[in-house]
DNA sequence: TCTGGCACTCCGTGTTCCCGAGTGCCAAGT
DNA sequence: ACTTGGCACTCGGGAACACGGAGTGCCAGA
């Protein structure tokens, strides 16, 4: 049904059309590939293909353009992620490498990403729920008020000032610190409510009160967080690709945390690297554009997801694989952390 | 020169164009306002206002468009900033008074900005070296690892991890702790330096390699802060302004951090508002942009600025009345918090 | 100093026309 | 059974052109 030449001049079309943005003829095609027979043969081979629905002309009389449909059989069959330059990854280590915090990276990958495809790129912040706790600290900051401090193994920091309803000695804090720090130390987040659950009855009975206020509003960071941040970056890289209709929608979903999230989310085909093209998206103002994201983490474990998004008439392969070597390279960069 | 009826018809320029993005023209002017005289008349003072700069008109027969001369006479002289209604302010409120910590104020503050006044809003983080010091931590992480923490009356918290030289058991921690925390409460950023200088000196001789490295980072961490973060929100307002030219130099302005910053910074005239218009700024990509910025702070040291960034074509005295009323009630969220 | 009248200037819009790129199909060739 | 050259056809987009209308500047009269 499609044979050899036809994905040949499928692949073709979708590489030619990336690279010039205008619907792609049988002529253009022969000039430029050396794919060994006549125009009119292409012109069959075309016809074949658009019958199947993964090329469309725009009008009688114009050349050919990939559709969403087209555009996924390149990704799935016909491309290969193409590697960075030596150059490129050492630039993403020593761009990355300079980071003094979880902001500070956050800030780097994306500003990175955006860059290195000229793209819009867009970073979720490594999840709580995912990561453990490394350290919790309680710190009098009143006669009746405390902060919290979580400190997680990713680096992030949450804090949150208490009411607390009666004034606590240092003593007190301290020791119901030292008690909680044995309990959470390493704990994944998503533990500790039930770690958690009986500690109030192991503590002396004048100050479970307290104990508890601070233990409500600990957990209840914990799940106000679930639902991440995320930044994007790169706009500018929009107004430059010819997305002259459309521009506005694209905008206004950037700015819709909850819509990034789910473009990011729902996690793909691919080991961590999913790739949804045009309508596949789940956004109807996204139609025009393809997201191309990974999952990363340090480790084995995947923290958070980032990735980009473009027209559809994107170069897939060199995306993919920017976005590819970004996700691992702030993955160890945590790790390392 | 400019006498009394030549402002009116000034005004009503500007007026008209910002409502109907269309150059106005003599019968319009005579339509819409009732200026009590004919459009023969109107038309010899708009020669004398376009004689003296502050109309322009693009065409021969077409009408007149105000120029970034006539923009600031307007707000200088003929407008009076527009307060808020009641549903507005207490939108606000209700809105800002959520937030939980930070950096949720902030990114509140400038998504309500956006939407308040349909332009692209430009907050910034609190100053850090304006602010003083409520509570420093320092937390062991690890063998010979430990992390600082300093948090900030307007509930800014920075941290960083530190390689120690040596190990260092808990208790030392702690009395460590103790010495920065009674030096320090309630200092202010700036005087951080000096009042940390002899420090070293009072602690016991083998402390004191440790507490070097500790203070070396927390210097550290006050300077690199000083190149403050941004942040923006509203770039879908731009693509609905018929921003058509221009539109990826803006964009690209806003993600330039410095650009920014000089846009915010620099304070001007009015109390507190400033307003910068078209070629009035610093910024050659933003020749088609006005920016209406304001500082906010609690009490009445000022903190930081915030403002939106929108066409020269705008509304100045609501967009100069929203600016004014969020800065200072983010003000009064920092105050209390 | 204001006003009505008048000739003039262009912008924007709509129309027409034409060129060229690209197609589909067919008949002939391998 | 494919492939190929030839050919008529289609249609989009740019150039040329005309025209109506909004707006102007100027002048003479009130």
């Amino acid at each position: 049904m499609l044979d050899e030449r036809k994905l040949a001049v499928l692949r073709a079309i979708v590489e030619d059309y990336v690279s010039t943005n205008e619907p792609v003829g049988s002529k253009a095609l022969t000039d430029r590939h050396n794919l060994g027979v006549s125009p009119a043969t292409i012109r069959n081979d075309m016809a074949a293909l658009e019958e199947q629905g993964y090329i469309h002309q725009p009008h009688t009389s114009a050349g050919r353009v990939p559709t969403d449909k087209g555009y996924r059989l390149f990704v799935d069959r016909l491309s290969q992620i193409k590697p960075l330059s030596a150059a490129e990854r050492r630039a993403i280590e020593t761009f990355l490498a300079g980071a003094v915090d979880l902001d500070e990276i956050v800030m780097r990958t994306v500003r990175l990403l955006a860059q290195l495809t000229r793209q819009v790129a867009v970073v979720q912040y490594p999840s709580l729920t995912r990561s453990t706790v490394r350290h919790v600290e309680i710190v009098p900051v009143a006669e009746r008020r405390v902060m919290l401090v979580l400190i997680t193994n990713t680096g992030r920091v949450e804090q949150r000032v208490i009411e607390v309803p009666e004034a606590v000695a240092d003593d007190r804090i301290a020791h119901l610190r030292a008690v909680l720090n044995s309990c959470l130390d390493g704990c994944g987040l998503s533990d500790v409510p039930e770690t958690v659950a009986e500690l109030p009855d192991r503590l002396p009975i004048e100050d479970r009160p307290v104990a508890a206020t601070i233990l409500s509003v600990l957990l209840e960071t914990l799940v106000e967080r679930h639902e991440e941040k995320i930044v994007f970056a790169g706009a500018a890289n929009l107004a430059a690709a010819d997305f002259s209709v459309g521009l506005r929608e694209v905008l206004e979903a950037l700015e819709e945390q909850v819509v990034l999230m789910r473009l990011l989310g729902e996690t793909g085909d691919l080991p961590g690297l999913t790739v949804r093209i045009g309508s596949e998206n789940p956004y109807t103002g996204l139609r025009g554009t393809s997201i191309v994201a990974a999952g990363y983490g340090s480790g084995d474990k995947e923290l958070a997801r980032l990735g980009v998004l473009g027209p559809t008439r994107m170069d897939y392969p060199v995306t993919m694989g920017a976005v590819r070597a970004v996700a691992r390279y702030v993955g160890q960069i945590l790790a390392g952390s």
